[in-house]
Formats: structure tokens, sequence, C-alpha cells
DNA sequence: ATATTTTTGCAAATATGTCGCAATTCGTGC
DNA sequence: GCACGAATTGCGACATATTTGCAAAAATAT
């Protein structure tokens, strides 16, 4: 995976140096992380404000995305750099569950696009609710 | 369609005033609005503290909701208010299209928060392409 | 190893979001 | 319409988040 990432930055004329390969390796785990986490994690490796200019310049190439979370975002590998999936976020404890294309999602919004005229590029999908955790929990 | 603003104040307990008025009309058109639109939109008529205290009293009373729209969050009335429906996001124009839930979706994800053990309270669903326009267009 | 170009760290500037409190506005009863 | 208590707002001060300029450091090509 760190081909790829090598690859991507090459092909678009930037190099991979220490504080890149620190980021992505921090989102190599799978989990979307907040700035704070990210900035927390990594304060004894990089710079804040090359947290900010390195994940501003992953998305740009398509590595990372954002993934809104209430208010705050989140930020996690693409597609690209991990298998296609979607959210599910509890607005309470602010866990992130993922979940593959459900069966027959891609025929729904096939159809809907070409009914508009639409060229489908991508799509996103998140669902809100509480996770099983904080249904039994009194509220925050 | 005020009158229901009205009544949601009032059966909680709040009251109608100006600045509540204000941002309930900035809304009214329908186009999501992120934070600094707001601000910069109603300066001259309230205050940016009391902009972020109404939007977060229309939240928790469900009359906004903040969505995604790119990577900031965008403030826009909630189905309630204004019919629940998705979006079609033209990358290359800027139109944005709406859509109503396609046939299917709602059972789709219910049994997908169903695994989960998810109790869920809502979704968003945007899709990304070209318009009809934009595809036979050149690239700008 | 050196020159050239890119990237980083640092510190300062902006922007975003919150808070406490006095002043104002609202809803109500007269 | 006016007076009153309660709810709401504006203001200024914070706290936090994000961006920027620029000199220093690291990466690349020779």
């Amino acid at each position: 995976m760190q081909d790829k990432l090598i690859t991507t930055l090459k092909n678009n004329g930037y190099s991979l140096t220490k504080t890149r390969q620190a980021l992505f390796s921090a989102l190599l785990s799978g989990k979307p992380r907040t700035m704070r986490e990210l900035t927390l994690d990594l304060a004894s490796v990089m710079d804040r404000a090359s947290i900010y200019r390195t994940v501003a310049l992953f998305e740009e190439l398509g590595i990372v995305v954002r993934v809104q979370q209430g208010w705050k975002y989140k930020v996690e590998l693409s597609d690209k750099f991990s298998p296609h999936h979607h959210h599910l976020n509890c607005t309470q404890c602010g866990k992130i569950l993922s979940f593959n294309e459900p069966a027959g999602f891609e025929k729904i919004i096939n159809n809907l696009a070409e009914a508009h005229l639409f060229h489908l590029s991508g799509h996103t999908l998140e669902l809100q609710g509480l996770c099983h955790n904080c249904q039994t929990k009194p509220t925050a």
C-alpha cells in the first residue's frame, strides 16, 4: 500500500517525505481521525501546520477524504487506498462503523442519475444514529 | 411555514424573536448555507454569537440540520420544514439538483442499521457527477 | 558533494466557536 | 398601551482551529 502512496505522489510531482509517510501510516489502521487526534498523535513527528498541509495535499491527490460527523469532520484513507465503504455515525459517542455498499444500492442510484441525465462519478452515504452501546445508556 | 416555526418554538417554550425569524428567513430559500455565509448575510441583523446560538437551538428543535457539502458543513432547513431530499452535485458547474428518497432505499438502510445494532435517526446521501450540460461541454 | 527545488518548522495572523454578563426585547396581565 | 418578570441578545473576552510567510532543513538531480 505504501507503493501506491509513492506512485501517487511521484506521478503528481511530489516526493515521499517523512511527514507524508507518518500521516499515511497514522491513517493506515482505517479508523477515521479528527484533526485533533492527528495533531496529538503526530505532535512529536511533525508540526501542526504540516499536518494540515499534508492532509490538504492528500485530499487533492485523492489519498484521503474528509467525512462529516455532525459539526466536525474526520480524515480517512480514500477508497483507492482502502475498500469502498460507507459509515454509520453514532451521534452520541462519535464512534464510526463502516459498512460495504449494500446490495441493490448501486442500481438505485444509477437509475436515479440516469433519470436526471447525470453522469455519476461518486457518491457518499452516511447514516446517523445511536450505536448499540449508546442506546442503552442515558443521554449524556 | 412561518406558522410551523412559531408553533415549534412555542411548543418548546421559546418565543419568536427578530433574530430567530431572520435566520429562518435566510434559510427559507432552501439552499444550504455555511456558517460563514450566514454570519456575513446576517451581520447587520444579528450578532455572530446569536447566529451560533440560534442555529444550535434550531438544530435541537429539529428545525435545521447540518449537512456535509464538500468538506465543511452547511446548515439547511430540516425535512420537517422542507421536503426530505438528497442532492446530485455537479462537480463542474456546482449546480445542485434535489431528488426524493429513491424507492427501496429506506429498506436497504434499515436492514443495514439493524445488522449493526444501530438505531437510525437520519441519513445523508449525496451523489457527485456531471450534469447534463457539463457532460457536453469541455472541461472548464 | 553541490546546486536547485521542495518541504518543513516556527511564529504570527485569521477564522471559528463559546462564554459571562449587562442591556434589550418578548409575552403577559392589567 | 404600560409595567413586570423571564427570555434573549449584543458585546467583549476567550479558547480553539486553521492558514500563512519565510528562513531553515530535507529531498532530488547532477
